[in-house]
DNA sequence: CGCAATCTTGAATCATTTCAACATAAGTGG
DNA sequence: CCACTTATGTTGAAATGATTCAAGATTGCG
């Protein structure tokens, strides 16, 4: 059930067996929510946070006129709103992109985990400072990337963090999600979304039929994409 | 020293008599940066964490062709580079925009903090999770904001919190950057935020001058960056 | 099978960029 | 304190990337 939180933490520190039963005896609930759920919306009082055991979700936010923009995609082993353990309330909303099965984590047991595991918590706080430094590099990508740099940027992010849970193989993996969907991570329209992963089919990069990207040159995608992975902290450190 | 961390904090939550005298410890060295100092480069391995005490810097990202993305701005009570203590190793650089003064604070003292001091450990977790909401604002404003909307919405949010350190005064507050650097952060070019802000002040709704920001209609500036406060959490919450 | 959602394409429009020139301000050394 | 130099700001005109609108094609679903 936490295996892919497991194999996430585990790329990037050790986890001790004392560590990964508290790890497992946090999750109090187990529960399957449909897909197109607003599993939270922005405003409400949390006291559980919510591990994504399977599945995919979004966390987006709406403006008035100018549509919607999703901040993070998140994929099985993601502590989707870890945030919300600090910060009560979110600012944005977060949806289920698919039928998702999620593990919730009442806010008084990551308390006691504060108080009894240092450790623990450190690398808890970790997986929210990636959070972080991913919403970083998608900054950089609205703000800087062309629009076939972004696309394909997307498809690199995803391809390495779906391969860290065993979720990729090295001609593609699933997405499933729209094209309005992915227009609505890159701050584009889905018309020119559209258009744009017809570019990238064209000249042999990637490839996004029936909800799967498929790769065809990664090489060339990753130099499209200015892809540098460092930003998803791939190697072990020590905290 | 920390009086405008204290500030930012306890607009927040509660901060002890113990927990305060902890935040006074935990700052090792006190140092002065120069202007336009890279403070710390991408890749770096870091064993402090900087606390602004005064001055601005900002924290950005380089593309090779399509130039440099600012992904956060610091003011002074900003824990600029806290997130260094848990990834250890930045994927952005920090660039002082002023001469500063900052704080240095190792990162062993922090994990003695994670050891000691629970609730403060939260706290500055919280701070963290906080950088994140505003990167998630920031992705909004570059993904789906107007160059005016986006313009107006960076002024309310450094009023905002410039408010909160006693740094803005009801008609405006200094802000000492260049229209490049400006550009930087709104993803646009230094030429379009020219033409924006003459735009702004045209219609009578916020003036940049002389590396100031005056607010003529503060209501209007918010209406126009639909600028809703929340992701700033500046109401107390209880962790 | 039929309806709704999603994808695809073209043409016109629009927001922003690019390029280039000039104006103003700020900073430095004589 | 002025002259010179460099950084920063301002404006116009042309080019471009992305959006909008609209229509038709394809796919998925009940």
């Amino acid at each position: 059930m936490i295996e892919k939180l497991l194999l996430k933490l585990r790329a990037r520190d050790e986890v001790g067996p004392a560590e990964q039963a508290a790890l497992l005896e946090m999750v109090e609930t187990v529960k399957d929510v449909p897909a197109d759920t607003v599993l939270v919306h922005e405003g409400d009082e949390l006291s559980n946070s919510t591990l994504l055991i399977s599945g995919m979700m979004s966390r987006y936010k709406d403006l008035r006129d100018a549509g919607r923009q999703i901040s993070a995609i998140h994929i099985p082993g993601d502590f989707v709103d870890l945030h919300s353990f600090t910060l009560k309330v979110l600012d944005h909303n977060i949806l289920t992109m698919t039928d998702c099965r999620i593990g919730l984590v009442p806010h008084d047991r990551l308390t006691r985990i504060t108080e009894n595991f240092p450790h623990l918590t450190r690398l808890l706080w970790f997986t929210t400072t990636l959070d972080a430094a991913m919403h970083r590099e998608w900054e950089l990508s609205l703000g800087r990337r062309s629009a076939i740099a972004r696309t394909a940027h997307l498809f690199c992010e995803l391809m390495t963090r779906l391969t860290v849970i065993g979720m990729a193989d090295a001609d593609g993996y699933d997405l499933p999600v729209s094209q309005v969907e992915l227009a609505e991570c890159l701050g584009l329209t889905s018309v020119h979304v559209n258009r744009t992963l017809k570019e990238l089919r064209q000249q042999g990069i990637v490839e996004f039929r029936n909800r799967r990207v498929i790769v065809l040159n990664r090489a060339e995608m990753e130099r499209v994409a200015e892809f540098r992975p460092n930003y998803l902290y791939l190697s072990k450190r020590q905290s």
